[in-house]
DNA sequence: TCACCTCCCTAGCAAGTGCTTGGTAGCCTA
DNA sequence: TAGGCTACCAAGCACTTGCTAGGGAGGTGA
């Protein structure tokens, strides 16, 4: 796209109406999916015909690449600030936990579409970037845990590509459930998730630290 | 239906033909969706045409009931059994935890068929049971959870509600990642799981002496 | 031989899909 | 007052969707 608008050439990103019609369209594409959602869906969110959504967007995969590119650059310049503050295991992980609530608190249908849809759009030229940020992801928690592990601060015998898979499954899934606005905040989900994860739910009765979970205790 | 076939009914669900047919359909839901996945993909995928699919079934709706109410009547069995052997708090989790993993084992497509299609299907009269099993999952681990912490295996300031949604979550969405025949058992990783969830994945250091790191960094 | 069964095919319908085309009303600017 | 802009509508195209109607091949039992 040029500069400026040729004839025909669908409306600038910046227009207001245009953002309103991401934020329908993230709106149902979270609760109903993307293919699931039609553009006749959306129209009517909006309170217009199915063929006026084109004079904004060229088509329905634009839409949701323009929901997950803004999304997901957000996130990541987050993550990558918190990394460079250089804070240890322990205190980077509990900073990635709680951004990641607060993602779900600030983009929940940003998170839901990402969470849902990406196994399926990465399939689509367009859509390669998600393999990329999911190897930046895994990247970024995997050293956490590794160093930490390295330090001292975490359980020398943690598998790190299990625990990695808990936590992100753990983190991202919350979204079918935390609704913004309600008695819980983000921060309130975040700390209580960290404490399970870092100290079990188990009481202390002498056991061993670094044993497997299925020692007898009863 | 009647006990005898009458000219026109879908055929007896003993047939050995029909089964193959739900396996691929259930292969099929799981990857793609309900939604996504067309009785056209289904047909091809069985080397038929997908007409012929209804002399089997009524409908795509009856494919996935008959797989969501076989899959669930199994599952919730077994957790009867484990709550009914009475272990106390620590080994029912356990033991629940590792029959949910051996679940994901033995039945994937089904589980992620439950997971990512559940909240849709429940919308329809059909699929009401659906609440009624959420209804029954969320009893079963809350009860689990209020009890280890009258009896003091489980922390005393637990958020049990909140607890139970990490539980749940993270048991079940591991399905997007197992894979049946990998070089992890779905015991390998219940264990592991199990490991975090009960001691967590820091080492003691506020709490207790004795562990081996020394508080190198924050 | 015949009825009856299972399993599948051919052909197609009505509704819904993403998207296109040509046009219009109202606003702003020079 | 002409020209260009934004935002939309009306109509419809090519295709896909779940599902149906009617029929036929091959096997089974009386």
């Amino acid at each position: 796209m040029s500069t400026t608008n040729q004839p025909g050439d669908t409306v600038q990103a910046g227009s207001s109406r245009r953002a309103e019609l991401l934020a329908l369209a993230g709106r149902l594409f979270a609760e109903r999916g993307f293919k699931s959602t039609t553009v006749r869906d959306i129209a009517d969110a909006a309170g217009i015909l199915s063929g006026s959504l084109y004079h904004h967007f060229d088509s329905k995969e634009q839409m949701v690449d323009e929901i997950l590119t803004a999304f997901l650059d957000d996130l990541f310049g987050t993550y990558r600030e918190i990394v460079a503050q250089d804070l240890g295991p322990r205190k980077t992980l509990e900073a990635a936990v709680a951004a990641s609530f607060d993602a779900i608190h600030k983009h929940h249908d940003e998170v839901a579409i990402f969470q849902h849809e990406a196994k399926y759009l990465v399939q689509f030229p367009r859509f390669a970037y998600l393999a990329d940020r999911n190897a930046e992801f895994y990247q970024l928690w995997t050293s956490i845990l590794t160093e930490g592990v390295r330090t001292g601060a975490f359980r020398a015998d943690l598998d790190v590509e299990l625990t990695y898979r808990f936590i992100r499954d753990t983190v991202w899934v919350a979204v079918h459930w935390y609704k913004p606005g309600g008695s819980l905040t983000a921060e309130d989900v975040a700390d209580e998730y960290l404490g399970i994860l870092l100290d079990g739910i188990a009481t202390r009765r002498g056991k061993k630290p670094g044993g497997k979970g299925s020692g007898s205790s009863g």
